[in-house]
DNA sequence: CCTGACTCA
DNA sequence: CATTTGAGTCAGG
């Protein structure tokens, strides 16, 4: 019901104070709600019975409601302790700058409750698509009609030029929907018994949402530089690479593909689809200096084009995290993703590497193509080698010239240091609390082992001081990252350096060794086989196709620890809420707080201690590093204040050495 | 194995 | 002509 006159709207506002719960959703005239796109409607529903209603605000045609009376209705919204919605945080960040306030309110999220009740296959959870699984076609045809009019009209950018009553019945219509699906989905839960994950997931949505309001600082000035270090290089290697292979865009991969192949120069690798693949995988193997050129070039661009071209103008930015986005309980970031900052520095120079240096750079290569899973290389012509040292490592010296760094962008405010806590090996740690082995068990309990080599003894037989030790340690750490990703014995083969015959062998070895290992991986094969499900230690459900068992334990180990950081990252805002720091991002396995001055010696201790605990009982090992000046800096604060001998050091003093 | 962003065609 | 789509690549875990 479109509710636009002085008339209905007491009424109705009367009728909806009582309610418990609200079904919301906002229509706007953008998406950029920390930008200046603001709300054209609101659209309304009871959750008691099936009436739904929309208040149109600033529509530029048709009728809208005073805003003295749009003001009453935010009131009766604040007053409702429960908000429903589909992606509901969306809804929320606009309806914050009317004047809403969320922080202690309940909040579900509908399309949080559909990922926990979507098989995994299902990736695509708009509510379009999600309308279409659910009740089939017609249900969504609706959504799509009234899209395509929208757009017709070239309404479609900005919703406040379409009239109140078309979009009024749009909006009424996504309300019916999400209250319909809200109902579903709550059964489902039950059904498969999800209520303490679907809790945890209630809990989390308001952290969530005060991490993205919250926003981080970026050093615009420095994005500016950097581009323009970046616009000067990518000239002198264009140059190079235009006088060996003549001019195309490098951009382009068929291009690029085109201009080798007439030199004689073809790809060692091929696509999934069985083109030629032009990737860092095949660039190493060409060993030609043109291929180091080209993977520079396309390095720099990407830079430039994802990661400092979006900066120039805001000083704070904001995130979006969804708790909807993985099929394991993951976060994503997006707009910006957050999640896959470089860690790396890059040079942007031309380099002429000593003989060590060449060797170094060799092993560096291999190690990021072994990250990716590729195959690394024996040798490369030492010119070659050159032309690939310009990846750095985790370490950025501003005062070194000509280098860039992408986390050197993020900044703490004024007054405030920016602190990392990671944990160390989460996921190796989880996989084994699932073994059922004494052994194995007492082991976590120790801090500062090194599981890799532990693996190698108990699945290889040999001792550390061995010759092989090394050899067999890196055997054995491929093989419990293989099993944790769940990839099969050609993979494998290819991590190991060996045939995957040869690969099976030792894969075999090492569950024989690593007592509880193959009853764990044949035990979620087989109730993947015979049930279709299975759910993580916190009890979130996994529904797989039965030939896909093997994906299982990625899930498990991946899906737990994402739960653990998800219930950490509750307990930690919440002790933060009386203090003046804030957790400012998530990156799976880590997070980023910016910690006040005045709470710097004693929060970031706190927080490491909140962090290990768990309600699993999985003995967790935290770092905590201080990124000073920058998110490109990290000094390790563990080590500074407990490791030194010297000893009289405290946080403090550290923080005073700048 | 789990993601998101950008570019080209 | 504008917009959408799939493929390829690459950043992170």
């Amino acid at each position: 019901m479109l509710v636009d006159t002085v008339e209905n709207y007491t009424e109705i506002l009367e009728q909806l104070q009582d309610e418990k719960a609200l079904v919301v959703d906002v229509e706007t005239n953008g998406l950029d709600s920390f930008g200046h796109a603001q709300i054209c409607g609101i659209g309304i529903g009871k959750i008691s019975n099936d009436e739904t209603y929309y208040f149109p605000m600033r529509h530029q045609q048709g009728t809208n409601l005073p805003h003295i009376q749009t003001q009453q209705l935010i009131a009766v919204l604040n007053t409702c302790p429960v908000l429903i919605g589909y992606n509901i945080k969306f809804d929320l960040h606009f309806l914050e700058k009317e004047g809403l306030g969320v922080q202690k309110k309940r909040l579900e999220d509908v399309i949080v409750m559909v990922r926990l009740t979507e098989p995994t296959q299902v990736r695509d959870l708009d509510l379009t698509s999600t309308l279409k699984r659910s009740y089939g076609e017609s249900a969504a045809q609706y959504d799509i009609e009234t899209k395509k009019y929208l757009r017709s009209n070239k309404w479609n950018k900005d919703f406040s030029l379409a009239p109140p009553d078309v979009l009024g019945e749009y909006c009424e219509k996504d309300v019916h929907w999400t209250r319909r699906l809200y109902r579903d989905r709550l059964g489902l839960i039950h059904k498969s018994q999800q209520e303490a994950v679907w809790e945890l997931e209630v809990s989390l949505t308001p952290v969530l949402y005060a991490m993205e309001n919250r926003g981080i600082s970026v050093d615009t000035e420095y994005a500016q530089t950097a581009i323009e270090k970046i616009l000067s290089r990518k000239e002198e290697l264009k140059e190079k690479i235009y006088a060996i292979v003549g001019e195309f865009n490098i951009n382009s991969t068929q291009q690029l593909g085109a201009a080798l192949n007439e030199q004689g120069i073809f790809s060692p690798e091929s696509t999934p689809k069985g083109a030629q693949s032009w990737g860092e995988a095949a660039l190493v193997k060409i060993d030609h200096p043109v291929a180091g050129y080209i993977r520079q070039y396309r390095t720099l661009e990407k830079l430039r084009s994802t990661y400092l071209e979006p900066h120039l103008e805001e000083s704070v930015i904001h995130t979006g995290f969804c708790n909807w986005g993985t099929v394991t309980g993951r976060l994503s970031s997006r707009e910006p993703n957050l999640q896959n900052i470089p860690r790396n520095h890059f040079k942007l120079t031309d380099i002429k590497l000593t003989e060590e240096e060449r060797l170094e750079v060799l092993q560096r290569v291999n190690a990021i193509l072994a990250a990716k899973g590729d195959a690394g290389v024996e040798e490369l012509k030492p010119e070659v080698l050159d032309t690939w040292s310009f990846i750095g490592d985790e370490s950025y010296d501003e005062s070194v010239g000509n280098q860039i760094a992408i986390r050197r962008l993020f900044k703490p405010r004024e007054n405030y240091y920016l602190v990392g806590f990671d944990y160390s090996q989460m996921e190796v740690r989880v996989f084994l609390s699932y073994l059922q082995n004494e052994e194995i068990q007492n082991l976590l309990r120790k801090t500062d082992v090194d599981f890799h080599g532990e693996a190698a003894k108990l699945a290889f037989g040999v001792e550390e001081d061995s010759s092989e030790f090394k050899f067999y340690r890196q055997m054995a750490k491929a093989i419990t990252f293989g099993t944790i990703y769940g990839i099969g014995n050609k993979k494998l083969a290819i991590q190991l350096g060996t045939t995957p015959r040869e690969a099976g062998q030792y894969k075999r070895r090492y569950f024989e060794g690593l007592k509880g290992s193959k009853g764990f991986f044949d035990s979620v094969v087989k109730t993947v086989e015979t049930r279709g499900w299975i759910k993580n230690r916190y009890g979130r459900v996994y529904r797989i196709p039965a030939d896909m068992g093997y994906k299982g334990i990625n899930y498990l180990v991946q899906g737990t620890s994402a739960d653990i950081l998800n219930e950490r990252l509750i307990e930690v805002s919440r002790a933060l809420e009386e203090t003046q720091s804030k957790v400012l991002l998530q990156v799976h396995d880590e997070i980023i707080c910016e910690i006040h001055e005045d709470e710097i010696t004693t929060l970031p201790t706190q927080i490491t201690e909140l962090l290990k605990e768990n309600s699993l009982n999985i003995p967790l090992q935290v770092d905590m590093e201080l990124c000073d000046p920058t998110w490109a800096t990290k000094i390790d604060m563990n080590k500074a204040v407990f490791s030194s001998p010297a000893a009289t050091q405290t946080v403090e003093d550290y923080i005073d050495w700048e």
